[in-house]
DNA sequence: TCAAACCATCACACATGTGTGAAGGTCAAA
DNA sequence: TTTGACCTTCACACATGTGTGATGGTTTGA
């Protein structure tokens, strides 16, 4: 598909997809005429950069992961050097952070939305 | 306290405490020589704040949502506007959709993680 | 054939979080 | 009293993700 289907695919813009292009985020073919050619794949793949950004993640960190996260696990055992190998035990602690933080955060504003419930409905 | 002994406990420059004062994420009282004094719970706050920050929530949501974090829970209703009210129920949606894709990430990491273990185990 | 709708690259711009350093005031200990 | 370690404000700078628009090529349908 063509840049313009997946961004309405992913509601992401033409710009960002070349932007994660650049980034080494996804890939492209090219067609004869120069325009980029996208798997079907990209779609979902934008979907989770997408979130992973949303996260906090930079696209360097993107980067490095992505490879791990296909879904017919590919073991990419040549470059799982000792530093990749301690780069995702590294990220995947951060997340583990970020998760705890945010459920923390997120579980206080329910709780406190319930209070504000609570007290508009016996009012 | 002053802001170095809260830049050293928060592992915080004190620029960054500077600036989440500017942006009223967190506030400080004054001494006669103009120096900024600390309460004693800015330590968990300012902490609180890096850490919804790492995890991709701006200082302006963050400032939104933190009054409703306070401990003995006070309940804040003047200005529990359903304007407000709106804005913390989608940031508490966004919230769990990003523990979802963190947790989602996180795991696969974690699972190519153990594979390439294994398979460096056994070779 | 021409207009509309795609696509390409490139450049400038902006918000946000953060670093760094200048210029100068305060305070405590030697 | 002077030095060093604090503090102040202010300004410039930078990386990153993102928007916007210029300039121009391609394709398709009226």
């Amino acid at each position: 598909m063509r840049i313009g289907e997946l961004s309405e695919r992913t509601g992401t813009s033409r710009r960002l997809l070349r932007y994660y292009e650049e980034r080494g985020l996804i890939v492209s073919t090219r067609c004869a005429n120069g325009y980029r050619d996208y798997d079907e794949r990209l779609v979902d793949r934008v979907l989770q950069i997408r979130g992973l950004l949303d996260a906090g993640l930079p696209t360097r960190i993107i980067k490095q992961i992505l490879p791990c996260l296909d879904k017919p696990r590919v073991i990419y055992f040549p470059d799982a050097t000792p530093e990749m190998i301690a780069t995702l035990e590294r990220e995947r602690d951060r997340m583990t952070e970020r998760v705890a933080c945010l459920t923390r955060n997120r579980d206080a504003i329910s709780e406190y939305l319930d209070a504000v419930r609570e007290y508009n409905g016996q009012r």
